[in-house]
DNA sequence: AAGTGGTCTAGACCACCCC
DNA sequence: GGGTGGTCTAGACCACTTC
C-alpha cells in the first residue's frame, strides 16, 4: 500500500503548526514573513504559500492583504434566526464590538434586491452600508436595504445603532418571521477592501429578508462575513 | 487615481467565463486541461491555475481531484431544519438521488462526538457513513452516530434507506428539536476521496444533535457537502 | 501508455503598507 | 524607503486517471 506519501506541502503544514504552537501565538498576533517562512522550511515561496493557504482553509490562519499572516481568534458564534443585535451578541460573548456607517444610498432596486424583496425592480430602496468590528477587527460588511416608502424620514436617524431598535421604537415594525440563505462567494472590491481581504477572497454571504407582523415584506439585508470570524449556530427551539 | 489596474489574473478569469459562455457549456462538462488553457491564453500554469482557483471560490467551475475542472450544475437548495429525507429533497427539485452505504462501526465516541452528544466519552455509538450522490455525483458525506443502547438490532436493517424514517417506524422516536452549527474546514482523507475532492480542500460541514419528544438525546450527525454543489437555506416558518 | 492535475524549484517585478 | 504580500515566468517530476 503506502499510500500515504508524505508530501513536502503536508510535512511544512506540520512544522507550521508545531512553530504556532511552541511559540504559543496569541490570537491575532502576526506570523513571520512569507520569505523568512521559506527560509526556514528551505523552500520555495508559492509552495509555503500553499501550505499557509491549506491552514487558511483549516480555519487556523487568516490572512489581510497585503499585511501578512495571523492567527485566528475564537469564532464568533453567531445565530441568524436570533433577533440578538449585533453589538448585544459580541458582548454576550465577552468580545467588543463596533459599527462604522460607510455609506448610505437612496435608489432603485437591482437585480439581487428585487428578487429577495419580490418587488419590482426600480423600486425606491435606501441602502445602508455597514462595518462591524469584533474587537477592533472588522469581520463583517452589511448592506441594509429597506423600502424607502416604509420608513419616512429614516436617514435622519442615527444610522451606527441597531437598525432593529429603530424599527420598533420609531415605525412600530417588528420581524415576525425571516427568510436567509447562505453561500459562499468572492467578495466584491468594496467589501474586500473594507475587510482587509485581497480582491476575490472567499467571503461567507447571508442574504436576509424580513417579513412584519402581517407578513409584509419591510426590508432585506445581506451579510458578509471573514469566513475566519465566524461559526453559524441554529437551534430549532430557541428565536 | 486609476486603481483598477487591470491584472493578467483578471482578464484570464473574463476570457475564461467568455470561454465557458462561448462554448455554451453544460452542467457537469470538463474543461480542457490545464496546459491546454495555459497555452491559449499565453501564460503559465500557475497563472492559470490560479484563475480557475477564482472561479472555483465563485462557485462557478468545480474541481475533481486528478480529473479536471466541470462547470458547475445548479445547486440543491437545502434547509437543514427541515425534517424532508434526502431522497424526497433532491427529487422535489427535478433531480436524482443516490445513497450509498460506506461503513458502519461500533465503537465509543471520540471527543467531537462526545461533545455534541453531551455524553462521556466512551459511550457505546454506532458510526454509519454514507455517501450521497445528486445526479450521480457524489456531494455528501455523512456520518450519522447513534447511541447504542436505544437502537437495539438497527444494523440489521437497510441502511441506505432514510435513517429518520427507521427511528420513527421502527423506534418510535420522532425528532422534536435539532440544533446544528455550519462551518468551513479542510476535507479528511475519506472524505476527500469519497467526494473525488483533493485532500484538504475546503468541505463545508455541518454538525447536527437531534432530541426526542422527551428532550432527549438520540443521535448525531457530520455533514460534508461540497461547497460548490449546495445552497442553504432557511426560514424561520416552515418547519 | 498517454495525459492529467498535484506538487515543486528559483527566480522576478509590482503595488501597497508601515515606519 | 524598506519590506510585505500579490502576481508572474519557465520550466520540472510524480501519482494518478483514463484509455
Amino acid at each position: 500500500m503506502e499510500k500515504n506519501k508524505t508530501t513536502q506541502l503536508s510535512s511544512i503544514k506540520e512544522s507550521l503548526i508545531e512553530l504556532l504552537n511552541n511559540r504559543d501565538l496569541q490570537p491575532s498576533q502576526k506570523l513571520p514573513s512569507e520569505r523568512a517562512l521559506s527560509l526556514l522550511f528551505s523552500t520555495t515561496r508559492i509552495t509555503l504559500k500553499e501550505a499557509l493557504l491549506a491552514l487558511e482553509i483549516e480555519g487556523i490562519i487568516y490572512r489581510e492583504d497585503r499585511r501578512g499572516w495571523f492567527v485566528c481568534p475564537v469564532r464568533l458564534i453567531y445565530n441568524p434566526l436570533s433577533r440578538c443585535h449585533f453589538n448585544q451578541l459580541v458582548s454576550d460573548q465577552q468580545r467588543s464590538g463596533k459599527t462604522q456607517l460607510l455609506a448610505v444610498r437612496t435608489q432603485p432596486a437591482d437585480a439581487q434586491q428585487s428578487k429577495l424583496l419580490e418587488l419590482d425592480k426600480n423600486t425606491q430602496l435606501h441602502c445602508i452600508e455597514r462595518l462591524r468590528y469584533v474587537d477592533n477587527r472588522p469581520v463583517l460588511y452589511v448592506q441594509n436595504c429597506l423600502i424607502s416608502a416604509l420608513f419616512p424620514a429614516i436617514l435622519a436617524q442615527d444610522l451606527s445603532q441597531s437598525l432593529t431598535l429603530l424599527y420598533q421604537q420609531e415605525y412600530g415594525y417588528q420581524t415576525s418571521r425571516s427568510r436567509f440563505d447562505v453561500t459562499l462567494c468572492g467578495a466584491s472590491k468594496e467589501v474586500a477592501s473594507a475587510l482587509h481581504l485581497a480582491p476575490g477572497q472567499q467571503v461567507l454571504k447571508i442574504g436576509r429578508v424580513n417579513y412584519q407582523q402581517q407578513g409584509i415584506i419591510i426590508d432585506c439585508e445581506f451579510e458578509y462575513w471573514r469566513p475566519d470570524a465566524v461559526l453559524i449556530a441554529i437551534d430549532s427551539h430557541a428565536g
